[in-house]
DNA sequence: GCTAGCACTCTCGGCCATCGAGTGCTAGAA
DNA sequence: TTCTAGCACTCGATGGCCGAGAGTGCTAGC
């Protein structure tokens, strides 16, 4: 009799579940027993409801603001609903929107990505972050030391097109010559990874002649900052005025701090990567992760592959009452077409 | 006994004026009569500070919720007092904060101009903007195209370090051969600025020899699209979580509405540019200008040069009611010293 | 021209009664 | 057993009422 569900909840337990969770998230308002004997196409009366709900409660799954008042999920609540919701499927005009999105859009991966978030953020009306590729793992297929002025551009071109740039002021000795000369030798940063890349402009340095020696200095430093540097930033935002909405029952105060969060991008790129992990779709929800919690807030996140490699991640934000069945579903659309993109783009191997 | 004002205040108005706002601004409550005689220091009693705030209501500076309430200032009363306010002096820590910031910093713009904003927003707890030098204005210093798989990355650098970059799909018959003719015809574009080098590329394609006509129209159209983008895109945004404070009297919409325009970037920029055509410092107050008046927020933004050409400009956005006297000394600052770094960054003449 | 005094207005907070949604429990039906 | 009908009970929300207090505008007098 154990019934078709994993764990240890009766399909009709399930069921009343459900139906609180999808009653909750439409109207906001702790949802009572009366309703979902209605709504919830369940041949039962009111009553047996309550026995279940009550149950529901003792497991952890729903809670009591008070006394007479309806039921609303738990964050264990959510993810209990979460993990038996089935697939769904995505919505005609949802559908052709991507689509279309996706048909008139660019070669530049990156710019693609900005707009995905857009797209995202205007589908699911919260708010959307992307993190590409880890720059760690991107390879030079260029790099080049460019005279401007008083100043030194150092400038690494991945094999996707991104861009790695560091400024410097030039050093007193550097003269045309020898900057010539020093150009010429970091172009023998070509294939590597950004890592090595920063191993090998060291080697350069001590390897030179004392006349290129200062300039390949910097441009060691440059590579080690850019590599830094750009590990930690470049999460793409879209749609974040979605976090500002009615619909959104948070305090002015959880909004701010997850706003000044995104501005920091590291606790948001901590919660996207942790899709590339999972095989298809990754949903953190509230107190399940500290960042989270502290939100009040859901993260529904999807890797996207070049061929079989993770690239990097998609995702969006929103309250923990959320409607999850179209997050998910259309995460995971936009993050299949980003793969198929992305797949496409990539030099063939 | 015009007094010493501009326009027809008389001067125990105008310090009557300053007090309200300045009570206002400090505990966000209607001012009534008695706080003004109290801490205005005016050797008065309520009863003629009564008097002078019907006058100044009547005047349309003041606004009155109901009868038994005090006053608030309206638009025109907070620019009425920020036309008369004295420049005001930096305090010492913040006028500390500021030079640390600009002792350690580096010698990308773009890099500083993004610190910027957020040293902006953590001395005045508002949101910070920056645009940076119109790209239309930039020089090129060096134009190259390179092989990426199946991509072709255009690649332009500006005279400042500032990077344009599209990516398209290689023409099928761009062998290697052309591609390396083409790149070198592009770097006639060295030298001129973004708008000349669309028109430049443009004629480039129509001369080119029939091999290399394919490749140099998508330069061409490459050239154009950045030129086009970079135009409208690129406002440099900091410390967006301090529009979601309880200082910030705003409803939910209204932050919603904010941050969707920071997030389309063109309204603000329209904003910022206007502080470009004064001289020093612009105050955009609620219902002066429709953006800000559809937000309730005041826009206070300078201009930084490079001697004494325009580059760009930074600001703070906020509510009306805003402590403008503390903003405003410290845009000012801030943009005196972006100035000095970026006159001594640029190239010398 | 300023001020003291005063009547008047209007919001805000507290209090209370009422209402109603929703519960939990029990007894009886299937 | 398992479900349901019925019912007493709880507790927040709503709305009316009242008094307190803040602030005004006006007037008469200095």
């Amino acid at each position: 009799m154990a019934g078709t569900d994993r764990g240890e909840l009766g399909p009709r337990k399930q069921a009343v579940l459900r139906a609180v969770v999808e009653e909750y998230v439409r109207t906001g308002e702790p949802v009572g027993s009366e309703t979902v004997s209605e709504r919830g196409n369940l041949g039962v009366s009111s009553a047996t409801i309550r026995n279940e709900m009550a149950a529901l409660e003792e497991l952890g799954y729903l809670s009591h603001p008070h006394t007479s008042a309806g039921r609303a999920p738990t964050d264990l609540g959510y993810r209990r609903y979460v993990d038996m919701l089935p697939p769904g499927r995505l919505r005609e005009p949802q559908r052709k929107t991507i689509q279309e999105f996706f048909h008139e859009t660019a070669a530049d991966m990156e710019e693609v990505l900005l707009g995905a978030t857009r797209l995202l953020s205007s589908l699911t009306q919260y708010a959307s972050l992307a993190a590409p590729r880890p720059p760690a793992e991107d390879r030079i297929a260029r790099a080049e030391l460019i005279e401007l002025g008083p100043s030194l551009l150092i400038l690494l071109v991945g094999e996707h097109g991104r861009i790695y740039k560091a400024l410097a002021d030039r050093p007193e000795d550097a003269t045309g010559a020898a900057a010539n000369a020093a150009s010429t030798r970091i172009a023998s940063l070509t294939g590597l990874s950004l890592t090595e890349a920063a191993e090998h402009a060291r080697a350069l340095e001590t390897q030179a002649p004392p006349d290129q020696r200062d300039i390949l200095g910097l441009v060691a430093q440059a590579v080690d900052d850019v590599r830094l540097r750009s590990e930690e930033e470049h999460v793409l935002v879209g749609g974040v005025g979605n976090l500002a909405t009615e619909v959104v029952t948070w305090r002015l105060d959880t909004v701010r701090r997850l706003l000044e969060a995104i501005e920091r991008e590291s606790e948001m790129l901590t919660l996207l990567r942790r899709a590339s992990a999972a095989d298809d779709l990754s949903v953190t929800i509230g107190g399940e992760h500290p960042s989270t919690g502290e939100w009040d807030a859901a993260v529904v996140a999807a890797p996207y592959r070049s061929g079989e490699t993770p690239a990097g991640s998609i995702g969006i934000v929103g309250p923990t009452r959320m409607d999850y069945l179209t997050a998910m579903t259309t995460v995971r659309a936009v993050a299949r077409r980003l793969s198929d993109l992305a797949t496409a783009l990539d030099p063939p191997q």
